[in-house]
RNA sequence: GCCCGGAUGGCGGAACUGGUAUACGCGCACGACUUAAAAUCGUGUCUCGCAAGGGAUGUGGGUUCGAUUCCCACUCCGGGCACCA
């Protein structure tokens, strides 16, 4: 063995992985199955993240580890490739998206095989490939066939400056991410998917899932299920007058229908479809026409700004009735409240509830302290129900977008909307000249006559293709179920391969997805899985989130910072075993980390010691043997090297303790405290004369899942002729481990005095006998007879006086 | 405002179900090897004190023989949601 060289090294090691092609997942194996998971990336111009190798190096540890307790491990990658950075580019210069995406995916290619992360290639996929998205439209028309799938006059953000629709991310804060400028609300015709149906569900099977608690109460959260009643507040006989069809009252949401005796007015919102209705019986309508028209106008960002301030108009000549005690409340309306939640009309208690009581104090109206009931019964008395309400709304499902997939349906002049039928499927993306969307906020697919103007399916009559285009959510709500039979031309997998592979045993993705990503696939699987398409209920068995991996100083990395770091650059230095082992290293993975350059060579350090180790052993086993290639080491030298370590080594015990954290910290996602393990045993191996060569093998297989390039080259040194990653993990042996003898602290009156050192279980009686033996004991307690004693076995004694 | 995290040396961070705080790594200092340098190895490195000893895990209280760990109040930082009735 030579000086390490890490490029060398890590190039052939990956050339031999790639031929024994041997992180292939089998379709059928007698082994269990593992399937373990990461967030497919998405393509971006700017190539690879030094953020991106954190979590593929983490499931990239789980998935060696699996293979070598001999699971048949399931660990595939694919492109996540529609979406706006790539539509934008192509706006500016002109370029085809799917070039572009191209392009970027070589790139990405080349990038993360230089990690050598053990990726079953062959099971590559990509979004915007016609071959995957044609399942993307078929599952999408069968949400249509079911009816979650409708159009629907929605709000969307508007920019006036560019005149364009734009998703809610990119219009986060109010402000258009284009051009800067406030956005409004639009009402436009959307595409809308029902995910609300699925509220309850995802909500309830969040307690059959294993996710750490955080994302679990942020679903919760932003599903936001609650329990109240629903009553009705009749309109008094004043505004019911030459309303003749006026039967309904206002219908109120609440969660405290204990305290209906203290309500004093009642709220609309102002966008409330009851308001026109009995628009003739309202004295004010020019004020209150006004401040309907005002809310419209107003932008999102005045909205949100004011939230301390509350208007609202009262809507004089009408009055509503407390059904609990006939009387009669003034009715108003406000943008306190909000339309799309609950029945869009609250009771107002300012009694009880602090934005009705600053709405009253501002409008002087009255406050009264009624008593409280009991809210089942008030409810059921006054012919109200309990209901559940939620803050999730439907998943608004179109864009204006080119670069997405096309919604499969036509627009008939006869026949209405007809989807395109299976055997026309994919609806592929036609060429378009430009890729700006037009100016009254339409997709660029509906500039093209050509492609927009098509016969309807069913009739054969003229038709007209919808424009938009899906999210880039869309793709990423069912690849994991691609993966398990990505080349499948009948189905989007067959049934077989989805009940050997699903669920997904271990996903591990960004807190940033936790209600996106993460939810629409949920909601996407339960879907499928009512359609009996998918065997099991829940997509995800188990979900782990990773943390971000910040600039020097802990501020986000940024171009415009220039403190980005090029994961290129570092596997060029450094290699890329030490690339994944800093990673790992650098922090709880959980936590976001702050990346330092200067730090990277401790890591590094650590793999050149594990070198030298190598090169001590290797030298040792030609010393005793005739040949000078080490790559023919034969098997009578290794034998001699085993024999000659019939005396027990002395990192024995060490190295079992050592394989035991790094299983269980493994499991745990503990990888920094793994790799201190693995840093004291070498130092210890490095410190000894003769190492026996089965020690060393099983150090070089709990390293192999941090630094699989390393220990593969120096495996093949030592005379192994398989991969290391077709070895057993090791077992550890608890008896090893255990000490004979172990140090405890004495401590007087709480403080630690000194320490001796007892046997291990040693009885309570001793260890006493022990302590007062102890000239500081002495000196401390002298004669006296101690106060207590408290022994904590094989940790402590505290003697109090 | 609400929800979820977090705060430990010069720096990144360890510490099992309450039991010797600061493992491991970076940096720094000194030493060995070397003609020299690099690399490597060794020693030291929370703080005050000559020492005995004292003080330190964001701040202030509490529980306990004993608290980084549990409880209460607060400050600051990060993330998510935001007039959700």
């Amino acid at each position: 063995m030579k000086n390490y060289d890490h490029k060398k090294i890590e190039k052939k090691i990956q050339k031999e992985w790639e031929k024994k092609k041997i992180y292939s997942a089998s379709d059928k194996s007698k082994k269990p199955k593992f399937y373990s998971l990461i967030e497919f990336p998405y393509p971006s111009g700017d190539g690879l993240h030094i953020g991106h190798p954190r979590p593929y190096t983490a499931m990239d540890i789980i998935s060696r580890k699996r293979r070598m307790e001999g699971f048949n491990v399931l660990f595939p990658i694919g492109w996540d490739a529609f979406g706006l950075p790539t539509e934008n580019y192509a706006i500016k210069t002109g370029k085809k998206p799917a070039v572009v995406t191209k392009k970027n995916i070589i790139t990405f290619t080349r990038q993360i095989k230089s990690l050598g992360i053990s990726f079953d290639w062959s099971r590559e996929i990509n979004t915007t490939d016609p071959a995957y998205y044609k399942w993307t439209q078929w599952i999408f028309l069968q949400f249509y066939k079911k009816g979650l799938a409708y159009k629907a006059k929605s709000y969307i953000n508007w920019c006036p400056k560019d005149k364009i629709g734009l998703a809610n991310e990119e219009a986060i804060g109010g402000v258009c991410e284009r051009c800067g400028s406030a956005t409004e609300k639009r009402e436009k015709e959307q595409w809308m998917l029902a995910i609300t149906k699925y509220a309850d569900r995802l909500d309830k099977d969040l307690d059959l899932v294993d996710y750490p608690e955080r994302v679990k109460s942020q679903q919760r959260n932003w599903i936001g299920k609650s329990e109240g009643s629903e009553l009705e507040f009749s309109f008094c006989p004043c505004a019911k007058e030459n309303l003749p069809n006026l039967k309904e009252g206002i219908k109120v949401f609440t969660t405290r229908a204990d305290t209906l005796f203290g309500v004093t007015y009642v709220v609309l919102a102002p966008e409330h479809e009851l308001i026109s209705k009995i628009q003739s019986r309202i004295t004010n309508w020019d004020e209150v026409e006004k401040y309907i028209k005002d809310t419209k106008k107003k932008s999102e960002m005045e909205r949100m700004a004011e939230d301390k301030t509350k208007t609202g108009v009262e809507l004089k000549g009408v009055k509503a009735i407390n059904p609990a005690n006939n009387e009669e409340v003034p009715i108003w309306i406000a943008d306190y409240v909000l339309v799309e939640y609950g029945t869009g009309a609250v009771m107002a208690v300012p009694m009880h509830d602090k934005r009705d009581r600053d709405f009253s104090e501002k409008y002087n109206l009255p406050i009264i302290d009624r008593p409280l009931v009991d809210a089942k019964e008030i409810t059921q008395k006054v012919g109200g129900k309990i209901v559940t309400k939620f803050k999730l709304r439907d998943w608004v499902f179109s864009r204006q977008r080119y670069w997405g997939e096309p919604i499969p349906l036509v627009n008939c002049e006869k026949c209405g909307l007809v989807p395109i039928g299976e055997k026309d499927l994919p609806v592929k993306l036609p060429e378009v000249k430009s890729y700006t969307p037009t100016d009254n906020g339409e997709s660029p697919l509906a500039g093209i006559s050509k492609w927009v103007n098509t016969k309807c399916p069913k009739c054969g009559g003229p038709a007209k293709r919808e424009t938009d285009t899906m999210p880039n959510w869309a793709g990423s709500s069912w690849y994991y179920l691609r993966y398990t039979d990505p080349k499948n031309s009948k189905e989007f997998a067959s049934k077989k391969n989805l009940k050997y592979w699903t669920p997904v045993d271990w996903y591990n993705g960004g807190m940033e997805h936790t209600t996106l990503h993460l939810l629409y696939s949920r909601f996407w699987h339960k879907f499928l899985y009512d359609l009996k398409l998918v065997p099991t209920s829940e997509p995800y068995k188990k979900r782990t989130s990773h943390g971000m991996i910040l600039g020097e100083g802990g501020v986000k990395m940024s171009k415009s910072l220039g403190n980005v770091i090029n994961p290129d650059d570092i596997v060029k230095t450094y290699g890329a075993d030490t690339l994944r082992v800093y990673e790992m290293f650098i922090g709880p993975f959980e936590e976001a980390a702050q990346w330092s350059t200067e730090s990277i060579i401790g890591s590094r350090r650590f793999i050149e010691k594990v070198w030298r180790i190598g090169e001590k052993i290797s030298k040792k086993l030609l010393s005793h043997g005739s040949h000078s290639n080490l790559n023919v080491v034969n098997e009578s030298n290794i034998a001699y090297a085993e024999k000659s370590s019939a005396s027990q080594s002395p990192v024995l015990k060490l190295l079992h303790k050592t394989i035991k954290k790094v299983s269980e910290d493994i499991e745990d996602m503990r990888f920094n405290t793994a790799i201190s393990a693995m840093m004291i045993l070498a130092t210890e191996m490095e410190k000894i004369n003769f190492i026996d060569l089965e020690d060393y093998k099983k150090f070089l297989q709990i390293l192999n899942p941090f630094a699989p390039h390393i220990a593969e080259y120096i495996w093949f040194e030592l005379g192994e002729k398989k991969s290391i990653n077709l070895s057993s993990w090791p077992k550890w042996d608890e008896s090893l481990i255990k000490d004979k003898e172990v140090k405890i602290a004495v401590q007087i009156n709480g403080k630690v005095r000194t320490e001796i050192t007892i046997q291990m279980d040693e009885k309570e009686e001793e260890v006493k006998k022990k302590a007062f033996a102890n000239q500081i004991v002495l000196k401390y307690i002298g004669q006296q007879e101690p106060k207590k004693i408290i022994y904590v076995k094989n940790r402590v004694i505290n003697i109090l006086n």
